[in-house]
DNA sequence: CAAATTTTGAGGTACGTAAATCAGAAATGA
DNA sequence: TCATTTCTGATTTACGTACCTCAAAATTTG
């Protein structure tokens, strides 16, 4: 049977009292009680029982996720699983709140932000193009004593808790990896589109990108990126033109959203020489892959991210470290043929 | 604030006794009296607090897992993260024992099955070849009332309750279309290497393969598969007769394990004409991604499947049906830019 | 040394649920 | 109708922890 704390404090000749001063880090403890007690809960391996714990504690962790609100599928698929988690929010003793802002509109996200009240919030997840307003915005909620973290792209500029997302540069390189070898000796230029490169996580891959494609696949040449915006209608167009102006494009990278248009510009016939990479499951790139127009999807799970998000601003809350191994958010590469 | 049992005996006009007895199922209440109780439920939303009411039941759940012994790296992870979760077992209100077993020996399994006593023990989890002798242990365990889970290899013939691991078809799936892929329109052999096709995993994963080869790259033709019962020593030289037999294979999937055989048959020489796709991330496998030995890995996180067993025993145990969404297992594809 | 302060002990209540007891009410059968 | 069975209510204890109060003990300070 695993100890409690009746056992510890048997255990180190105290009161139960005294254990609970101790284990919560209340004060009026002597030095020599507290490392008796330390003692006791070392000999006897004690871990607090967390259910018991938060039963009796009865605390609820207020959060808010700010979110670019639009068409982008894997944003709406992000807000859906945000939604998903705040049906189990009372089990899970957090209240969520969503407030979506305009995409790429750093002014919005600032004005959210600013008017946070850190008596009614204790933690606060962000998806944001990495510009100063913003980093100065989520450095001001910070000093307010309120954690934040990034979704999705980072802010390395800020003083963010904590990212919840993919290594993108290792994403991007994986892209690379891909491409190359579906290449396979092949010679001949790579299209890269992106949405905007004020988005860290596109730069990332971007970046991850070209460092492996120029290094390891020297017959592969870099087209691009070109910016989009992650608009469907843009990537359409940036794709017909490229391809037009360079007939030797054998692969495409789209590292940003706007899967449709890449879709919609492929012409069926010039399949076999083309290899193609995108971002994101979504019903359009399931579509791509079963279609054979996709070779791979990268893809982060946004319902892990979600979730490791509401994890750490918890722990935070809790003034604890989260371990950082299980939080790490994987790489998924989806072919059509293990699609789920 | 969420409903407690209180409110629901409020709202159903009935006593909290009354409520009692229909959510946890007990007898002597009146069929009209339950649905009362049940539409309050429904009408308030409510939903048990896990934590409250495992600290009032205070029970534990006793499981065994059955593993086999031997060097094979794959199942020594899994091993470890079975002890992983053993650490946790307290919290989790599990009290989880390992009982090794020498591996591709049917009967060494079935007679540790064939002791299992149904008080002691609520559920098993076994890794086993496909035999019609360990099928029979298994349903006899069913019968004795003990939920059974197969881990990573299934037994399609028994009743057992629930198969933890991947989809084996789609793993053979996405490797041919890895190697498809990576061979790029090239024609040739693909030598395929398997443990035993008397393991349900590497039948399906082989199965999966030829499907998606023959049918989508009809310029590769299929060497295989060797058996190697998982040998390593057995894998390096089945690889050196087949490469010395066919000087035309130009692409190796090696869907068991033994990878370190692999490794040391591949002439480094001979690099830059072969794809090679092999299973499960380990020291030797990551070793032949970072030397460009390997050009992918298919991999399926054991500590998923370990967590994901013990859920499902212990949902099993207490007559629910867990959601088969949740506990499916993906595979994992890892390039050597994408390995965490 | 006495007074002030700090530290400790003892005990209680609360969280939401499980599980039990026992008395009383309602339904059923003869 | 009464006896019997079935159902229901009221109440209590327990799980392990958090947090509170009040008094007693130990320590420090003047």
């Amino acid at each position: 049977m695993r100890p409690t704390v009746h056992d510890i404090a048997a255990e180190a000749g105290v009161s139960l009292a005294t254990v609970d001063r101790v284990l919560n880090g209340r004060p009026g403890v002597r030095q020599k009680t507290v490392e008796k007690v330390e003692a006791a809960v070392e000999r006897l391996g004690y871990v607090r029982d967390v259910s018991a714990a938060n039963l009796a504690r009865g605390r609820v962790y207020p959060l808010l996720f700010v979110v670019p609100e639009g068409p982008n599928s894997f944003m709406r698929g992000l807000e859906a699983e945000i939604r998903s988690a705040m049906q189990r929010s009372s089990a899970e003793r957090t209240s969520i709140t969503i407030e979506t802002v305009p995409p790429f509109d750093p002014a919005a996200i600032v004005a959210v932000l600013d008017q946070v009240d850190p008596a009614a919030v204790t933690g606060v997840a962000l998806v944001a193009a990495d510009t100063p307003e913003v980093s100065a915005a989520v450095d001001r909620l910070i000093d307010k004593g309120i954690h934040v973290t990034t979704l999705v792209s980072d802010l390395p500029g800020s003083r963010r808790t904590h990212f919840c997302g993919i290594d993108n540069l290792a994403a991007g390189r994986t892209a690379a990896g891909l491409i190359g070898r579906f290449c396979a000796g092949r010679s001949g230029k790579v299209l890269v589109v992106a949405g905007s490169m004020a988005l860290s996580d596109h730069m990332d891959r971007a970046a991850g990108f070209a460092a492996i494609l120029n290094s390891e696949f020297p017959g592969l040449e870099i087209v691009g990126p070109v910016e989009t915006n992650d608009d469907a209608d843009r990537v359409r167009e940036a794709v017909r033109t490229a391809m037009a102006a360079n007939p030797d494009i054998i692969a495409i990278y789209n590292l940003g959203a706007g899967n449709r248009g890449l879709l919609e510009a492929l012409p069926q016939a010039d399949r076999g020489r083309l290899a193609v990479v995108v971002h994101e499951v979504t019903d359009v790139s399931r579509k791509g892959l079963a279609e054979g127009l996709f070779d791979a999807v990268i893809n982060q799970d946004c319902g892990h991210e979600v979730r490791s998000a509401i994890r750490v601003l918890k722990a935070r809350a809790d003034g604890l470290v989260p371990l950082s191994a299980q939080e790490r958010i994987r790489i998924d590469i989806f072919l059509k043929d293990n699609l789920p």
